[in-house]
DNA sequence: CCTAAGCTCTGTAGGTGATACAGGCTCAAG
DNA sequence: CTTGAGCCTGTATCACCTACAGAGCTTAGG
C-alpha cells in the first residue's frame, strides 16, 4: 500500500443529509445564507460533497444544537478559516453561552419543583398553581 | 391609610413594553395570538394595562426564554389561570410539563457539561489551538 | 385656537431559521 | 424504452416575531 489516504467517494445532496442527520432541504438553505459554502457541481449539475463538507455541516450542525445563532456560528467559521484561531474570541463566545446555559439550568430546576410540588398537592385544593407561576417570574 | 392596597396606574402599551423589556409589537403580537388577553380599552380606544398584565407577559417571556414554545405557553397558562379545574385535568398537564421540563433540563446540562468541558481545555491564548474549536469539529 | 410632537390605533410587510412541495431534468435498472 | 429514484430550482408555508405606513388622539407651547 502506497499511502494511508482514503479515497472517500463524493457524495450528492441526499447522502450528504443522511451522513450527517441534517435535513435534505436544510443543506441547500445553509448554502444560500453561506454557512455551508456553494459545492463542486458534476457535469449534470449536481452537487457534490466531500468529506469536508460532513465535518463543516457536522460543525453548524454541533454548534447549533449547543444553542448558537447562525450568525455566531458564522463568526466561529471565519475563525476556523482564517487561521487566526486566537483562542480569547472563541472563547468569549463559548463563555458567555455557557452563562447562559447555566441560567437556564437553575430556572427550570425551579419549574421542576414547582410542577412536581403542584401534582404532589393535587388533592383538591386551590393553592398549588400559584408556585408555578412564582417558579417562571423568580 | 386605609390599606396596604397601592393603585398602580394604567399602563400603556409602550409603558407596558418599558416595564417588561418586551418589545411593543410583540405585545399585540401576543394579543392577536391569545397569549396575552385582550386588556380593557380606554374610552379612546387605547389598552389599558395593569399590573395582571405585567405579570403575565413576564412569565410568557421568561418561559419563552427557557424553551417553551407559545403552545406550551398556552398549556401552562391554563393550568395558573384554571381555578374550576379537576385535579385529574391538572395533574395531566402539570405532568406532561414536568415530563418536558426535565427533559429540557438533561439537554441543557448536557449542552453545560460540552461547553465548560472544552472551555476546560480552552488556554485563553493568542495560540491558535482552540480546544473549544477542537470540540465542535471533533 | 393652532400646531407640532409624540403617543395610539390598524393592517400588512419583512425577517429568521428552517421545512415542504411542485414541476422538471437525469440516471441507472429492468 | 419505461419506470422510479434522485437531483435541480423556485416558491410556499411555518413559528415567532419585528417594523413600517397611514391614520387618529392628546398634550405642551406659542
Amino acid at each position: 500500500m502506497k499511502t494511508g489516504h482514503t479515497f472517500v467517494k463524493p457524495l450528492q445532496r441526499a447522502a450528504l443529509a443522511r451522513a450527517t442527520g441534517c435535513n435534505l432541504e436544510t443543506i441547500r438553505y445553509y448554502e444560500t445564507i453561506g454557512v455551508m459554502p456553494d459545492p463542486p457541481r458534476d457535469p449534470n449539475g449536481y452537487r457534490s460533497y466531500s468529506e469536508y463538507h460532513v465535518r463543516r455541516l457536522q460543525f453548524v450542525m454541533r454548534a447549533r444544537d449547543l444553542g448558537f445563532s447562525l450568525e455566531e456560528i458564522r463568526g466561529l467559521l471565519t475563525l476556523v478559516d482564517n487561521d487566526t484561531r486566537s483562542c480569547v474570541e472563541v472563547e468569549e463566545i463559548a463563555l458567555a453561552h455557557l452563562k447562559d446555559v447555566q441560567n437556564k439550568i437553575a430556572h427550570l430546576v425551579r419549574i421542576e419543583a414547582a410542577l412536581s410540588n403542584t401534582l404532589a398537592h393535587c388533592s383538591g385544593t386551590d393553592v398549588p398553581e400559584c408556585a408555578v407561576l412564582d417558579a417562571l417570574l423568580d
